[in-house]
RNA sequence: GGUCCAGUAGCUCAGUUGGAUUAGAGCAACAGCCUUCUAAGCUGUGGGUCCCAGGUUCGAAUCCUGGCUGGAUCACCA
């Protein structure tokens, strides 16, 4: 049991016992003391007040010394105001490290039966064109938050939708048809992905062209956009798609080959994965049957013209179109049919999207028509929305050429990690290769980090500069830190020095070490606190914060030079043990730590 | 227009289940610290009407109401 929640039942106990009053646990607050106080955790009085009948000193004190009497690891208190400050052993705190140090896994919930089960969907692609930075956001967030998850306990299944088909798809082939000369990945040495939306972007390019042509022999601008030749073959190449004309799905075949070869390379690259890869060409059909008999339900409805509806007036929304009058799906309706499948067929308990704030509305409506067409499950997903990467000159638009290609930024990265790495020098007797490994975590640490220390939800600016910046608050800075903790580790094993399995408890530690220790204690929380807020944000401040007080204790202590070899097993034993919490967070981050840089 | 989200230092961001005269980091600027465990580090200085106005209370950046600014969205597109 934490020192916090034995405090809080004590804290019960001293009001009932002093005043006569029972109290819930969770009026109890309780928090680290400020710097500025003696102590280390300390109890909100004013809460108690109308209990006591007294003034918040007094009401404080009588509880200090109530506390001090009934826990052994309260050793003092003092009283500022309301506060309570309560000062806790050495002895226990050493026993909190000892604790930690031997728990495998610390922090984690290990996997149980019966754990929970929850998929999540996230990178879903179009395979028109390459990936770029909003990607980015999105697959690190995606694996992230699995990663978290998982170390929560959950049972996680992994998903990538893509979208392989439409008449975005049709562009980028009927582009290739027209202007590719046969050209191949194979015979450019251009990456599948790339080559296909080159075409993607030519397409767009003729297309204007026609336009204006259009528009020059006195067209509408709006309606030379309808009828512009490129459009309609596109179009006509569409219909052909779907029915299943050999030619077209040849092709289209072939050119999704390519770009999915090259989504691999990227994805390997960034360090994400999948279970399972569904496809759009697959699953565009399904959902149907589910429509049909909502409508049977009369659950839905359906206009004269054919159309099927749902009337969602009563949640303060507008009617939604599930079929068309031809009868065929809209988005929604595929996305109905693959929830139902997936929570059919894995027995999911929870199912996590991964998808940008533009869809924000979509995945409402998404739950609403689940709870209507009867599946108690429809509140079991969660959309994770995450805002737009923003650029400091203004947005992204593959269309004007201002994306950041996600294959460019991590080469950059990659380059300038070298560079800096190869100036400061300390690579020595690595090998090429070994080198290489270590420039290509650093790099990846910097994107990664840069991105998920921002709150999802937020918009986010990504300067170019500013990422690849290695001080501060950064990736870097963390695996730096982690690669001096190995490095102290190794020169103290070196002199021979034996670091013991626990430290001794009858220690006289300083109160940044005791600090420490507190938040050591404190990781099992932070991972709770993500997992819960599916947020991986909560976990790259709390590295930081942890690394940040490190560099401060580093600095101003001796660890493997100490004199006292109790203490200086402590402080191995320490250092040690936040080493492994780096390494441990930042793998839930997606983030690898390198054992020198 | 309706709905949702955001607004904190010159810039990028923490802090938001209400808590301590003094709201924190990093970057940028300036000034220091390497013959001693990795200086991708540490220390210091300057920099704030926490968008505005009311309200709730012992206490508000945090909660409520109204407004302002920015973004997203409201298709027989996906």
């Amino acid at each position: 049991m934490s020192i916090e929640s034995i405090i809080k039942s004590k804290v019960v106990e001293a009001v009932n016992s002093c005043y006569g009053q029972g109290i819930e646990e969770k009026t109890v607050q309780i928090q680290k003391t400020r710097r500025e106080f003696e102590g280390d955790l300390t109890v909100v009085v004013f809460p108690f007040l109308r209990f006591s009948k007294k003034s918040p000193e007094e009401t404080a004190n009588e509880l200090g010394q109530f506390l001090t009497e009934n826990i052994e690891a309260v050793s003092a208190f003092n009283v500022v105001k309301g506060f309570l400050n309560l000062v806790i052993d050495n002895s226990h705190w050493i026993s909190v490290l000892n604790e930690a140090v031997k728990t495998e896994n610390y922090g984690f919930t290990p996997l149980a039966e019966g754990a929970k089960k929850v998929m999540i969907e996230y990178s879903s692609p179009n395979t028109n064109k390459p990936l770029h930075l909003g990607h980015i956001r999105n697959n690190l967030l995606g694996y992230s938050v699995a990663q978290i998850l998982k170390a929560n306990g959950y049972e996680v299944i992994k998903v990538n939708l893509v979208n392989d088909r439409g008449i975005h798809i049709c562009k980028s082939m009927l582009a290739w048809l027209r202007f590719g000369e046969g050209e191949t990945p194979e015979s450019t040495g251009i990456k599948g992905d790339h080559l296909v939306g080159k075409y993607y972007v030519k397409f767009d390019q003729e297309y204007k062209k026609e336009i204006e042509a259009l528009v020059a022999e006195g067209m509408e601008a709006d309606e030379a956009k309808k009828q512009a030749p490129l459009l309609l073959e596109a179009q006509e190449m569409l219909r052909k798609w779907e029915a299943g004309d050999e030619e077209t799905v040849a092709l289209w075949r072939k050119m999704n080959d390519w770009v999915l070869e090259g989504f691999d390379i990227t994805y390997k690259k960034m360090g994400v994965d999948f279970d399972k890869v569904y496809f759009e060409s697959d699953t565009y059909k399904k959902g149907k049957a589910i429509v049909e008999k909502g409508l049977a339900d009369g659950e839905l409805y359906q206009k004269d013209t054919g159309s099927v509806w749902a009337n969602l007036e009563a949640d303060g929304l507008d009617h939604k179109l599930l079929l068309r009058d031809d009868g065929t799906s809209v988005y929604m309706t595929q996305d109905i049919g693959t929830a139902f499948e997936r929570f059919d067929e894995f027995n999911i308990d929870e199912h996590v999207y991964v998808v940008g704030n533009e869809q924000n509305y979509h995945f409402q409506v998404l739950s609403l028509i689940l709870g209507k067409l009867g599946y108690e499950w429809h509140d079991k997903i969660q959309h994770l929305s995450y805002g737009m990467v923003e650029l400091p000159e203004g947005k992204m638009k593959s269309r004007e050429g201002t994306v950041v290609d996600a294959d460019d930024l991590m080469e950059e990265m990659v380059n300038t990690a070298r560079e800096t790495s190869k100036e400061l020098g300390k690579l020595e007797g690595y090998s090429e290769e070994e080198a290489e490994d270590v420039y290509e975590k650093v790099a990846m640490g910097a994107l990664k980090y840069f991105i998920l220390k921002v709150d999802p939800k937020k918009n986010m600016m990504f300067n170019p500069k500013e990422s690849i910046d290695f001080n501060g608050n950064t990736g870097p800075f963390i695996q730096y830190t982690y690669a001096r903790i190995q490095s102290v580790v190794k020169k103290a094993i070196d002199t021979g020095f034996e670091i013991p399995e626990a430290a001794s408890s009858n220690l006289n530690i300083s109160e940044k070490e005791s600090f420490l220790i507190q938040m050591v204690a404190n990781y099992p929380t932070v991972i709770k606190e993500a997992g819960k807020e599916t947020s991986p944000a909560q976990i790259s401040n709390y590295v930081y914060d942890l690394v940040k007080e490190y560099n401060q204790f580093y600095h101003d202590h001796p660890i493997a030079k100490e004199e006292n070899t109790d203490l200086r097993a402590f402080r191995l034993v320490l250092s040690k043990q936040i080493g492994e919490i780096i390494k441990s967070g930042m793998s839930l981050l997606g983030i690898g730590v390198p054992e020198r840089m």
